[in-house]
RNA sequence: GCGCCUGUAGCUCAGUGGAUAGAGUGACGGAUUCCGAUUCCGGAGGCCGCAGGUUCAAAUCCUGCCAGGCGCGCCA
């Protein structure tokens, strides 16, 4: 139910009805009805919608566009809709005032849809797949990491409310080179703990969770490695760490509110054989061609990019192989839209993954790569210092052992992906007003004590909310807040559209301020029970719609906010 | 050198071509006999990096420049 959607296309068929009358007078000249907007003003004094279609309306008639305004308010025709009376100003906008009516409604809507209230359905149940984090196993999660699950899984969750049918899946990079590594490093490390003095690998893994593996798997199945070959002692070791790693990333992620539809190995790309299909498909279609031992996937022609090799000369695919093979299988799995968040690092593989996915004759607009820029960990004034190599950098498992993992995801989806961020630890875990998440689940703490206090007052609450009476609340406060409570549906259908979670933060602040200030200036335990009932059951309101919102970020997944005050 | 991202209040950041550019925070000044003051109100604080261009209208689109970050491997 989107109410002010409605509303935008009562005054469009107005509007596009009083230009035609207008042309019909001779009044007005133009082709055809252009493209025009109308939008709830930032300054409330321009009303309560406002169009512009006199003012792109203006260069085809060749008039003023005050004048063009002018035109099309005396042949507009208001009766019998939301609308009270309409003004022109400024340069020609039409504004629009409403009478109240329409947001009484609301509160009846957000009770007869409940934790639905917001949900749209622009999706119409497209199949769309969000592939985030797909962190290399062979480590921990790092901050990158975290604010890739928030963001993912945020924008997951707000495309399934949108009405997308949503899959999400985690690319597990359990193959490649970075493996064989992965086992040397560990079989030094083994080979260490059982006494021996070892030369670490050049490029290996420092990290300290490297040893603690090797530790464990001696633990399990002791030294009976040390008789075996070094390929196979590395190789089991890679074999048991990676179990290991991924059931430990997979808690991880769990613990911060993300489940997974599909974990997607890597390593089946090869054992399916879709990796050499594919490149056989590219060899074949001549997109590619041997050189030099290798296999090359050919640049195209009017570019200065440079081919790029699929297969080595020792035989083994690249990533990028691998990768295209994995985005092939994705649309091949009936995908109708493909997104992924990547790293910034990752930015120069965004073209040509595109490029390889139309050559297999998929429109390249459907993938979609969300690009997000570093994260800068900061401790109040002090930039805290990370070194990927040395393995000493701040886990996911540590952030949320610090700050909460409700905290942490809504600092990281408050931010534009675009932008570098800085994520201050003692903003995010002090209990104050300087942290936005405190100040919106205050919000929703204060409207389930204002429920308690009516039930210990004797009040109790409205026993049917949605067949009250709300055209008793006139306070400007109170109709600001029902005209907020509105908008929600707009910013769910606008953010997933953008497919910019961050924007649905910035509304839930707003519509916490806009109680705190209805709280300030109205009582809503009075004793005036026909103002009281309605100002209990707008309370009630306002908690749903902000637990609706929470609930896209899942920062309340196992002990959540919800049903705590009915 | 080429490519991508960013540049908005002291700081952290919003801002889907629209009217007087916003929020939080910091500093300053106020508000509570009463539902949680973790709240609310107020003034102060801006060449929207710079310069052109497109448009009735530009923080927003285009071009160039400056600054910061990140990429440009038979790594992933």
């Amino acid at each position: 139910m989107r109410i002010i959607e409605e509303i935008k296309q009562q005054i469009a068929q107005a509007l596009r009805a009083a230009l035609e009358t207008a042309k019909a007078k001779g009044l007005l000249q133009c082709q055809r009805v252009p493209e025009f907007i109308i939008e709830i003003p930032r300054e409330k004094s321009h009303g309560d919608f406002a169009a512009n279609l006199a003012l792109v309306l203006a260069k085809e008639a060749k008039m003023p566009p005050r004048k063009v305004g002018e035109i099309l308010l005396a042949q507009l025709d208001i009766a019998g809709g939301d609308v009270d009376r309409v003004e022109i100003a400024g340069p020609g906008f039409l504004n629009f005032y409403l009478r109240p009516d329409w947001l009484y409604r609301i509160p009846k809507i957000i009770f007869s849809l409940g934790d639905r209230y917001g949900s749209v359905s622009i999706g119409n149940g497209l199949k769309v797949q969000v592939e985030f984090v797909s962190a290399n196993p062979t480590g921990l999660l790092h901050m990158g990491n975290a604010r890739g699950g928030a963001i993912g899984d945020s924008l997951a969750n707000l495309l399934a409310f949108a009405g997308y049918d949503v899959s999400r899946e985690f690319y597990v990079n359990d193959a490649g080179n970075q493996i064989q590594l992965f086992g040397k490093s560990l079989d030094a490390r083994y080979r260490e703990a059982l006494g021996e003095t070892v030369a670490f690998p050049a490029d290996g893994y420092h990290g300290a969770d490297i040893a603690d593996s090797a530790r464990l798997y001696i633990a399990a199945y002791g030294d009976a490695l040390l008789a075996e070959e070094a390929e196979v002692r590395e190789r089991t070791l890679a074999e048991f760490a990676l179990k290991d790693k991924i059931s430990r990333i997979e808690k991880t992620l769990k613990d911060y509110g993300i489940v997974y539809d599909v974990w997607f190995s890597e390593a089946s790309l090869y054992t399916d054989g879709k990796i050499k299909e594919t490149v056989d498909w590219l060899l074949k279609a001549g997109h590619a061609y041997e050189r030099e031992g290798a296999v090359w996937l050919k640049a195209p022609a009017d570019s200065e990019e440079k081919d790029e090799v699929l297969v080595r000369s020792n035989g083994l695919p690249t990533y990028f192989a691998a990768d295209i093979a994995y985005h092939r299988d994705k649309f091949q799995r009936g995908f109708d839209r493909v997104i992924n968040i990547w790293g910034a690092d990752h930015h120069g593989h965004v073209a040509r993954m595109k490029r390889a996915v139309s050559l297999f004759g998929y429109d390249p607009d459907r993938l979609t790569v969300i690009l997000m820029q570093l994260v800068h960990l900061m401790r109040g004034d002090e930039a805290v210092r990370m070194s990927k190599r040395a393995g000493t950098y701040l886990t996911l498992e540590e952030l949320m052992a610090e700050v909460g993992y409700d905290a942490a995801r809504y600092f990281f989806v408050m931010r534009n992906p675009d932008s570098q961020m800085e994520f201050d630890l003692e903003l995010a875990k002090s209990k104050t007003a300087e942290n936005p998440v405190f100040y919106v689940q205050y919000a929703h703490a204060r409207i389930c004590s204002i429920l308690r206090q009516a039930k210990a007052l004797g009040y109790g609450l409205p026993a049917d909310p949605a067949a009250l009476d709300y055209t008793v609340l006139r306070e400007e406060t109170e109709l600001a807040l029902l005209a907020k409570l509105a908008d929600l549906p707009e910013e769910v259908a606008n953010a997933a559209l953008a497919l910019e979670p961050h924007r649905l933060t910035v509304y839930v602040q707003e519509l916490a301020a806009a109680f705190h200030l209805f709280y300030t200036h109205c009582r809503v335990n009075t004793e005036d029970a026909a103002l009281r009932a309605p100002r209990l059951a707008l309370s009630q309101a306002v908690a749903q719609a902000i637990r609706n919102v929470l609930a896209l970020g899942r920062p309340c997944a196992g002990r959540n906010v919800s049903n705590q005050c009915v």
